[in-house]
RNA sequence: GCCCCGGUGGCGGAAUUGGCAGACGCGGCGGAUUCAAAAUCCGUUGCCGAAAGGCAUGAGGGUUCAAGUCCCUCCCGGGGCACCA
């Protein structure tokens, strides 16, 4: 096995059959891309079956005549680097490059099919000095701000998070609870994309799976409603709140504000001193609620009454104003009017607090004051003036028209999206191109100045205090003012690393340029990314932030196209015994070992046909050694045959012929529909034909059996690239295989001469018969009646209707 | 709680539009080869039955000449969302 690796990698390296920069390539261009990997050591079981699925889709496209890019590269920043260099005292950047070189070996002896012209590392100057230049872009457009906001906190990672990066309260790189602080922040305004981030899906429809697009839709969350305006007595402003139900604005009975919201805090200052005190108490109550509690979905109601009211614009009528943590302070306007008759949190509040339920749609369901239970479908509207008998759609409609004739409300959309959260307190990543002037604000670094590189990590304090380590620099942090020449001092947070892997598929064209973060021309001719290959792991985070960045590049007139990614294909995890491989578990199996044991080859082939890519793969169902002695079983063929290489296999054995076309057609159609381990099945049948034919059939100097082992080569080389290329050179070729391109199928061959009819009485299959595939229905009609078994079942009983579906079904139905 | 997606032999999984259920493989069993073992090769392998035949795609019902596939109800498993007004 290492005999065959030292044998072809030279030889590959040499050829470099996966080339896709040159300019005067005349094949069709196809962009395949393989989600890049974070460099945490070496690859493991997961990569490899990542970039196993990823390479057949690759391989497949260049046998099928395509310039095919598939490019590689690594998202480089990141906190496992530093929390290294903590440790082991070792720095992030000789780390990073370290891992980096590994798996680079690793994928080289994996045979992945890259174009290793094209590598890339995130943390390389060179890439990110074009993070900075984007920045810059985004800037500009009003589309990077800073704001301060109660944001989300990992006190493990000693950093601030993004929504997206919150699992179910958790820190999703420690699963350490997360807390919220108050923190002034840079966000990228993605809220502004909202709707074509859900309108422009209409383009990935049937592309992507249909599940990341719902997570997707969901995340966004744009709900449709409208602003009411309140009156709030003893103030001078009003204050607004969303509500999906506007009909229900006479059941409002109550009003409740965010209680970590400013308006909470105002309105809680003038109102009775013992008031504010409680409010106090209570808002420190629910600062130190962690995330995860506040998440617990069954959870009391709390709230503190602020002896405050607000009037309801449409009847006059006085609310009582609580302040409560249900009510959250970024969504909306941070205040709600609370219906308890039909929303089961302000139900489950009014229970709690004695408030009355007043019920204004008739939805034929038990009272709601009475059962607990809100009612939230369709009915007549009552006790709500001129809305009265009518149902909710109209009185929505009416409710706002009234709204708006009044000023006193409108329609109005709201997103459960918010602005993505980017600057982080950490180290590797990054820096900000952004200088602070006492004078002058926030101002942009002047682009003749990027990159801004970061400060050597020697003798920095790395260690997490909230605070970015950069800011221990201080020959880096302070600089002159590039507007009026004042001190200054360089913003000291890093860029969220998913930043990086928002455009990095478009750096790709070409990551040595000096010039751009790209060359539009060639983003012209490759993007979008054909098929793009990665775990449902970022079904939100890095596809949404790259269709994001995608958006933002085009209306900046950067790219032509709105959607990064035409079709997307997740691969499922690699599991042992049913769970996630873990070395605390003790499941853990190293890919290295794999390898070893088994070959590259049939570790390759055992990810591929294990199963739907998509689906997980335990490997404990899986035999690679099996794959092993498959993988001999074709290898064997290529040195039976006895032909001549070029021999005509027209006029070859007739039936092996239509095996081989016939594995080819589907093996064809089944790795475009991602049925990769159909694929593998068809060739196996084709291995099993050709094992005949040598054995008992024509013999091996049947120039079918050439075909069939040339077949065998070829669509092997999409899985087993060492095997297929061993074959290739016993066969009598010159490397290399992964280039010899996908025959042509011959149509004609595809039409069997015979096929099985199969005679059913009372849809029982009771005799098959071998019939021209071209026969008539009378005439098979005729045949199958004629048949001693189906007369035998039909015992005299005359056919009432036969279904006749030539040449392949009869069915008689007896009276 | 809401929304998706699944449930097919001992196991992983096949099955264009409703038309031979179980392709292909793993494992098992039997045999050949071998002093023996490994490797390899051949055969066999859904269940019941001696056979004819019958029964089988989570359970129950329905549509149809015909259902793994379509419709309804339920059970089980996996995933996503979860105070977003």
């Amino acid at each position: 096995m290492l005999a065959t690796q030292e044998k072809w990698l030279p030889v590959w390296d040499d050829l470099a059959p996966f080339r896709s920069g040159d300019p005067a390539d005349v094949r069709p261009k196809k962009y395949v891309l393989d989600m890049f990997p974070y460099p945490s050591g070496d690859l493991h079981m997961g990569h490899a079956e990542a970039y196993a699925l990823g390479d057949v889709v690759a391989r497949y496209w260049v046998q099928r005549g395509y310039n095919v890019m598939h490019p590689i590269g690594w998202d480089a920043f990141g906190l496992p680097a530093e929390n290294a260099a903590i440790r082991r005292g070792v720095d992030p950047a000789a780390w990073t490059y370290e891992n980096i070189a590994t798996q680079k070996a690793s994928m080289r002896r994996y045979a992945c099919s890259f174009d290793w012209d094209r590598v890339l590392n995130t943390c390389d100057p060179e890439f990110y000095r074009w993070n900075q230049w984007l920045f810059l872009r985004l800037f500009e457009k009003g589309l990077a701000y800073r704001k301060p906001s109660l944001v989300n906190w990992c006190p493990n990672d000693q950093t601030v998070l993004a929504n997206e990066q919150v699992v179910a309260g958790l820190c999703e790189r420690c699963d350490t609870p997360v807390t919220k602080k108050k923190l002034t922040q840079w966000y990228f305004r993605i809220t502004d994309y909202a709707d074509r981030l859900l309108d422009d899906m209409a383009q990935l429809e049937g592309q992507w799976p249909e599940k990341v697009l719902l997570m997707q839709r969901n995340w966004v969350g744009r709900s449709t409603g409208a602003d009411v305006v309140f009156e709030i007595e003893d103030r001078d402003a009003p204050v607004t709140v969303y509500t999906t139900r506007p009909d229900t604005l006479y059941g409002a009975t109550f009003f409740v504000v965010a209680a970590d919201s400013d308006l909470a805090a105002e309105l809680a200052v003038s109102a009775p001193e013992t008031v504010g005190r409680a409010f106090n108490e209570y808002l420190e109550q629910v600062r130190q609620t962690s995330e995860v509690d506040r998440l617990a979905s069954d959870r009391p109601k709390t709230g503190v009454f602020l002896e405050r009211y607000a009037i309801n614009p449409v009847n006059g009528e006085r609310l009582p104003i609580y302040a409560a943590d249900y009510v959250l302070a970024d969504y909306g306007h941070g205040a709600i009017m609370a219906v308890p008759a039909h929303d089961q949190r302000d139900l489950d509040f009014a229970r709690a607090f004695g408030l009355p339920v007043v019920t204004v749609v008739d939805t034929g369901e038990d009272d709601p004051a009475g059962s607990g239970i809100a009612t939230t479908g369709d009915g007549a509207m009552v006790n709500s003036g001129p809305l009265d008998g009518l149902d909710k759609a109209a009185a929505i409609s009416a409710i706002i028209e009234i709204l708006h004739d009044k000023q006193h409300g409108e329609a109005t959309v709201n997103y459960r999206l918010r602005d993505w959260l980017i600057s982080r307190q950490r180290y590797w990543g990054t820096p900000i191109p952004i200088i602070h002037c006492l004078d002058c604000g926030e101002v942009p670094v002047p682009e003749d100045q990027l990159p801004i590189t970061l400060p050597r990590s020697e003798g920095l304090d790395m260690k997490p205090k909230g605070t970015s380590p950069l800011g221990g620099a201080t020959d880096w942090v302070n600089v002159p003012c590039p507007t009026c020449e004042g001190p200054a001092m360089r913003d000291t947070d890093t860029m969220d690393t998913f930043v990086d892997s928002s455009w990095y598929f478009l750096r790709f064209l070409d990551p040595n340029l000096e010039t751009a973060p790209f060359d539009g021309e060639q983003a012209k001719e490759w993007m979008p990314v054909d098929q793009y290959v990665g775990g449902v792991t970022h079904a939100i985070l890095h596809l949404l932030y790259s269709r994001f960045f995608t958006k933002v590049l085009f209306d900046l007139g950067y790219v032509d196209f709105t959607e990064p990614f035409t079709r997307l294909l997740n691969q499922g995890m690699v599991v042992m015994n049913g769970s996630a491989m873990s070395k605390s578990r003790g499941n853990l199996v190293r890919l290295s070992d794999e390898l070893v044991e088994n070959g590259v080859d049939a570790i390759r082939l055992s990810m591929v046909f294990a199963g739907p890519p998509e689906d997980d793969i335990d490997w404990s169902d899986v035999s690679p050694a099996g794959s092993r002695k498959f993988l001999s079983r074709a290898w064997r063929l290529s040195g039976d045959v006895t032909s001549p290489v070029g021999v005509d296999p027209q006029g070859g054995h007739a039936a092996l012929r239509k095996a081989t076309h016939h594995a080819l057609h589907e093996g064809a159609h089944a790795v475009e529909t991602f049925r990769f381990n159909s694929m593998v099945a068809r060739v196996m049948e084709l291995v099993n034909s050709t094992r005949k034919a040598i054995d008992s059939g024509p013999g091996p100097g049947d120039p079918a059996v050439r075909e069939a082992a040339e077949a065998v080569a070829i669509m092997l080389s999409l899985v087993a690239p060492y095997t297929a290329e061993e074959m290739w050179e016993r066969l009598g070729h010159p490397p290399t295989v992964a280039r010899a391109g996908w025959p042509e199928v011959d149509e004609s061959l595809l039409v069997a001469d015979e096929v099985t009819c199969v005679v059913q009485v009372s849809g029982k299959v009771r005799a098959r018969l071998q019939v021209s595939p071209s026969i008539d229905e009378d005439t098979l009609r005729e045949l199958a009646l004629a048949d001693a078994n189906v007369q035998r079942s039909l015992d005299g009983r005359e056919v009432r209707t036969a279904i006749v579906r030539a040449p392949k079904l009869v069915n008689f139905v007896p009276a």
